[in-house]
RNA sequence: GCGGGGGUCGCCGAGCUAGGUCAAAGGCGCAGGCUUCAGGAGCCUGUCCCGUAGGGGUUCGUGGGUUCGAAUCCCACCCCCCGCACCA
């Protein structure tokens, strides 16, 4: 007996040798192009990617035996910082990182031992992975692969061009724009490179610039400048460290940690003095607004991590003001110290700026009562700011204080504000963070405004609007995505499109940076379409100025000409052309959905970009696969590679679990039982399969011959408009376990399976399974004595003639009485020695009919019902009887849906004695008794206990003796 | 907070865009039976509750509402998952 594994191998080995899913343009046959997003070769593929790629091959297995020219390449990623970081990590010994590359990836220790070079370990990770995709039997055409970065010279001078191309057309530019930032490093510190601080980013103050009388300033960062106009004072704690400093040419005073910042956010910071908060509390300043003095406070909640460390005060509106300033009127002596005047502050009275709905003229002092906030240092205070907060910004309306704003709406209204206050040159800006950021590297972060950055351009309003176009001719599956990629794509603003560190591509136009990896992972798609071609021809780097590929993808200029220049034959240029040509647009792309935020979207705006001749016709979306019923995590041990999976299932049994998990967006789980489950019954199948082929031998053309046949036309239907529609699962579910089942009944119902039939249908049923358990149905298939591949058979259409509706009918009937039988069975708990069916008399059917047709063409009821057969001389005599029957089906007929009622017009009238007649032995052993059978009007009839009167169409009349 | 997807009879999951054939498909698990030169095979039955005649009762996150009729439509609320940018 031969082993899974080796059957697996076998059929690949032919796959293989017969170059079957080796795709070259043909104008003759349809083309299918799909793609699967490169994974990252940080790592081994795992069981996750299976998911996502299963249903590419399953939809690409699919479309190729439809007669499509199916073509579905593969490549690698190997661009970015991830695997460079990694191989440092191993460098440094960090020993969880290689305990999870032992015990997760299987890696050796002699390999680990070079994993030190990331280049070394993206090589290991993707010969390891290539291994796995050849393995799970995917239909790729192997020799358009390739990765990316600058290792692989001829995809480098594609982005090349595809970043020369997006500059060229004003996508790609410079700008300054505020990072999380290492100082260790050197470097922006993203999510994943944080030891705590996870998904802080930078935020934006306003500094407001107060004046000292000597002309200092006192730079106060906000997020309400609006409030500006109700400022009573300044807060300053006098217990922390300040500065003065001389900051872009202007004196200011801030605290010491606010200078740091400042540094970093293009301001030439001079410190000239360093002080105590509390030696300039009791000085006065003035608003730019007015020459009103107002005094400097001790404030102790000020925290000098906070923006500048200096708080201007809005009593009225900010619930920490006034608490603050309520403590000094209240309590003197906390002033003592400072030598001011203890009236002059008694006499500061909140200023009104806003009104808001639900509150008085000073909403903070409202909220402060309401929360019972006791004093600054209550934590209830944050509580009282974020709730006014939000209600001001949201409902606020600006009061006639506040000049030229006045009846403006707070949100409507800030952006202007920040604005004109900088034009006026009384404000400034700072950013700062919410929460601490530390880096990996235990180095706190800092906001660094980084200068001459590159940037791809996604806030381009016209290109948001030709992207959400490109977005509308394409087909996405599911639909309810369509609504994530139009907020997705207007929320996308300027993306940093190069890195200074990592694997990549350099930039062609500045040196020293590199196209970041999810701005080379947009079009590349295109680049399979060739690289068959340069892979064959040899064709170098040099070989390949953006010249080459306009010539390629746009079809400028002329190939002599090219072909002088690169030193490509014109014909070999041709060739690439056409093939490209050919190929574009992408059919189909599939994704889990974590990378629609990003990857897809990008994709879908750089085809609008860069081929917007050739834009994809299709996205599918899936979710994400957890282990177990937890998310996948490499460093908490829940993990499942690709490898393992098909070391321990073998290649259908994982396919077909993974299929069966999930479709849509929603989630699957790998489930390690359920695997094994999976896979016992793909065995339970190949065993049917074969006894099948070994028995079926008879010529037999009855009826539930014709039933089967019938049966197996809506499997055919519905798995294909399933697939259509990527809807994998209820695919392979049907496919499986629905025809499975009318196998099953088939064969009860024969009692043999020695029919001709079945084989035929197992020809059927092998091609529906084979694009989700190809290695097996192609074992089926040579034992079907084909010789030929069942990954190249024709998909099996579905045949509207050889559905026979009253053969199914018949059947439903069967299945009907039979479960009624064994329900009066279960409830009596009689073991029955004899059962009399009854079918309904031909008057019942008459006058059923009748009633059915009214119900299609209008409204049936009793009343209208009734005189219609009354009319009838047939019924006319058992007038009484036909009207408890009428009133009985007028109430049935009305609940039943259109096509049951049109199917059962079509038949008319059933011929029940004789079927249940035919269908006596089959009865007599099911329920193991002696079956009679009569009609309710019938001379002859033997009706004991007068139950033949209960007999309707379709539900016949039972006495169980 | 914002955006997207969800909450269905032990589990996984259909159905819910077009309300009635829905006690609600299918798979798994479990229980019982049959079959079997016992093998993690196959077949049948059952699996919300009740029931000595094919039936009845209570269910589809919670609470309301629309309707002759709602898992399906409307409103409010609760809970879960995913994404939210210099990162693959």
């Amino acid at each position: 007996m031969t082993s899974l594994k080796q059957t697996e191998e076998k059929w690949r080995k032919k796959w293989e040798k017969a170059k079957i899913f080796e795709a070259n343009p043909d104008p003759t046959k349809q083309k299918y192009f799909i793609t699967f997003p490169f994974s990252y070769m940080n790592g081994p593929l795992h069981v996750g990617h299976g998911f996502t790629a299963t249903r590419v091959d399953a939809l690409a297995r699919f479309k190729r035996m439809q007669g499509y020219n199916v073509l579905f390449p593969w490549a690698w990623h190997w661009t970015g910082e991830t695997i460079a970081g990694a191989s440092e990590r191993v460098k440094n010994g960090d020993e969880t990182l290689i305990r999870a590359f032992r015990e997760m990836d299987g890696v050796s220790e002699e390999n680990l031992k070079k994993f030190v070079d990331p280049v070394f370990m993206a090589q290991y990770y993707t010969d390891d992975s290539r291994e796995s995709v050849k393995r799970i039997g995917y239909s790729v055409d192997w020799r358009r692969e390739f990765t990316t970065t600058s290792l692989y010279p001829t995809f480098s001078k594609f982005v090349e061009w595809q970043t020369e191309r997006l500059r060229k057309k004003g996508y790609i530019i410079k700008g300054t724009y505020p990072v999380v930032w290492c100082p260790h490093d050197q470097s922006p510190t993203g999510d994943h490179d944080r030891q705590t601080g996870e998904g802080v980013v930078p935020e934006e103050y306003t500094l407001m610039k107060y004046r000292m009388l000597d002309g200092t300033f006192l730079p106060s960062g906000t997020f309400r400048p609006e409030t500006i106009y109700g400022i009573t004072n300044i807060w300053i704690n006098p217990e922390v460290d300040y500065v003065k400093a001389d900051v872009n040419g202007e004196k200011w005073i801030i605290s010491q940690t606010a200078a740091t910042k400042l540094k970093e956010q293009q301001k030439t910071v001079k410190i000239l003095d360093t002080f105590k908060g509390r030696e300039i509390i009791g000085k006065q300043f003035t608003s730019p607004f007015s020459d009103r003095k107002m005094l400097i406070l001790p404030g102790w909640f000020v925290s000098p991590d906070n923006a500048t460390g200096v708080v201007y005060s809005v009593p009225a509106h900010a619930p920490f003001d006034w608490l603050a300033l309520r403590d000094l009127q209240n309590n003197p002596d906390l002033l003592k110290d400072f030598n001011i005047d203890t009236e002059t502050v008694k006499q500061i009275q909140p200023i009104s700026l806003i009104t808001v709905e639900g509150y008085s003229e000073y909403p903070a002092l409202e909220l402060v009562d309401q929360l019972q906030v006791k004093d600054q240092h209550d934590p209830k205070a944050e509580e009282a700011t974020k709730t006014l907060y939000k209600k001001e910004f949201h409902g606020g309306i600006l009061k006639q204080i506040c000049g030229k704003y006045a009846g403006k709406q707070v949100n409507k209204v800030k952006d202007l504000l920040i604005q004109d206050f900088k034009e006026q040159g009384i404000a400034d800006q700072m950013y700062d963070l919410p929460e601490s950021v530390v880096c990996r590297c235990m180095t706190p972060c800092v906001v660094k405004l980084l200068e001459e950055q590159w940037f791809i351009k996604y806030s381009d309003e016209k290109w948001k609007q030709k992207t959400k176009d490109t977005l509308a001719q394409a087909s996405i599956y599911p639909n309810s995505a369509r609504q994530w990629f139009l907020n997705i794509i207007d929320w996308l603003k300027e993306w940093p499109c190069a890195r200074k560190s990592g694997l990549g591509t350099p930039l062609p136009w500045s040196p020293g940076w590199i196209v970041e990896t999810l701005t080379d992972s947009t079009v590349y798609m295109a680049f399979y379409t060739i690289n068959n071609h340069l892979k064959k021809h040899c064709i170098t780097a040099e070989q390949l100025p953006p010249e080459f590929f306009d010539y390629v993808f746009y079809g400028k200029g002329e190939s002599k000409k090219l072909s002088d220049q690169t030193n490509i034959d014109p014909k070999i240029l041709k060739e690439m052309q056409n093939e490209f040509q050919y190929w574009y647009p992408l059919d189909m792309r599939i994704s889990a959905k974590e990378l629609l935020p990003n990857h897809l979207t990008f994709f879908l705006f750089q085809h609008t970009a860069l081929f917007p001749d050739n834009l994809p016709r299709a996205v599918g979306v899936n979710g994400m696969l957890s282990i177990e019923g937890k998310k996948m995590s490499k460093s908490k041990g829940n993990f499942i590679t690709l490898k393992d999976a098909l070391n321990q299932f073998g290649a259908d049994a994982t396919r077909c679990a993974l299929l069966l998990g999930g479709e849509g967006m929603n989630d699957p789980d790998w489930r390690k039982e359920t695997v094994g489950d999976v896979k016992g019954k793909l065995r339970g199948f190949q065993n049917l399969a074969y006894n099948i082929i070994d028995n079926s031998k008879q010529q037999k053309t009855g009826h539930l011959e014709t039933w089967l046949t019938s049966m197996l036309q809506h499997r055919i239907k519905i798995v294909t408009e399933n697939l259509d529609a990527l809807k994998t699962r209820t695919a392979l579910e049907n496919a499986l376990f629905e025809v499975w089942n009318d196998f099953r009944w088939y064969m009860r119902r024969a009692e043999a399976f020695d029919s001709k039939i079945l084989k035929e249908a197992l020809e059927t049923w092998a091609r529906l399974l084979a694009p989700f358990l190809p290695y097996m149905c192609e074992e089926i298939w040579s034992k079907l004595a084909h010789t030929d591949f069942v990954s190249l058979a024709d998909w099996p259409v579905y045949n509207p003639k050889q559905v026979n509706v009253e053969a199914e009918e018949t059947e439903n009937l069967v299945k009907n009485v039979l479960e009624d039988t064994s329900n009066i069975l279960r409830a009596t708990k009689m073991a029955p020695k004899e059962i009399y069916y009854y079918s309904a008399a031909s008057w019942k059917w008459k006058a059923y009919l009748i009633a059915l047709k009214k119900s299609t063409t209008g409204i049936l009821a009793v009343g209208t019902l009734m005189k219609e057969l009354m009319a009838d001389p047939e019924l006319k005599p058992v007038a009484g009887k036909v009207a408890k029957f009428a009133k009985g089906i007028t109430q049935e007929i009305n609940r039943m849906p259109e096509d049951m009622k049109h199917k059962q017009l079509q038949i008319g009238a059933l011929d029940e004695a004789t079927l249940l007649e035919q269908a006596e032995a089959f009865f007599g052993r099911e329920f193991n008794a002696k079956i009679h059978t009569y009609r309710e009007d019938d001379e002859q009839i033997d009706d004991p206990q007068r139950k033949a009167g209960y007999a309707k169409p379709y539900r016949p009349a039972i006495y169980v003796v």
